[in-house]
DNA sequence: TTGCTCCTCACGTCACGTGAGGTGGC
DNA sequence: TTGCTCCTCACGTCACGTGAGGTGGC
């Protein structure tokens, strides 16, 4: 896969892949200079999740580099888990995938709650307008 | 009220106020050439506003501006409210409000729903996963 | 061979941050 | 008079967009 079909995959552009490769936000694996980026079906997921932590969250490039040091880790693990059939390697690898899990969710909720008291706020300025409209029909 | 501490007030820096005004997101009305700007409290929930929509929603000011159209017509009716009052006249400006409230409750659900999709996506991850450790240690 | 996609500079843009140097108000 | 805040340039930065000019693969 090249790195137009990653980034249609993805819902970005290439100039973008390119550069989260720059800054280190996606793997560069060495190439010969000017020969062609391949990618895979996890390079499409990364990149899915990171877009939207991105503009569901407004992260910056910054915080998205410190969330994915916990996403790095995910592959980590998986390589691992298959190297490994000792149980309790295996339990330790799932109980890290599952922290990682369970911090994404904090920030999102986080968010959400903050979404959630805008739209109360919202809610209640149509309350009023609602009531004034009410007043002035009747 | 100086421009410091409605930057302060608002949750921002003076230097996003400046700008903001020289975009035309907040008003400039004519100073002399080096003197200092005045804000009332009206300012403050407008920026206010402002920054809710840009941090949460992800709004460009581009698409803020489109928004704002509807917020600058705010003010407009609140003085057109102050200066009439033909209830016919009252009508139309309170259901114009309670348009431009609707239609600023449409973007915020539409953004609460993307990101409950995205928890629920995290949910299930995490279901798998907490699913893969009872595996284990059973 | 012809298209299409890829490559690397490199300059442009949006939304500000950050001094530099100077002026106004309690 | 001394601080603090304000002012206007103006250059820097982050996260890309957008050509310019050239090369690789079906």
């Amino acid at each position: 896969m090249r790195i137009g079909a990653l980034a249609r995959e993805a819902g970005t552009t290439v100039r973008t892949v390119r550069y989260y490769e720059e800054i280190g936000l996606l793997p560069s694996d060495p190439r010969e200079a000017g020969s062609h980026r391949e990618y895979g079906e996890d390079d499409v997921e990364r990149l899915r999740e990171l877009l939207r932590l991105k503009s569901l969250l407004g992260l910056s490039l910054d915080e998205l580099r410190e969330v994915m040091a916990g996403e790095a880790a995910r592959e980590v693990r998986r390589r691992e888990w298959q190297e490994t059939s000792d149980p309790a390697e295996r339990e330790r690898i799932v109980r890290e995938a599952l922290e990682q899990t369970d911090s994404l969710l904090e920030l999102v909720r986080r968010h959400k709650a903050d979404v959630e008291s805008f739209e109360a706020e919202l809610n209640e300025r149509r309350q009023r307008q609602a009531h004034k409209l009410r007043e002035l029909v009747a």
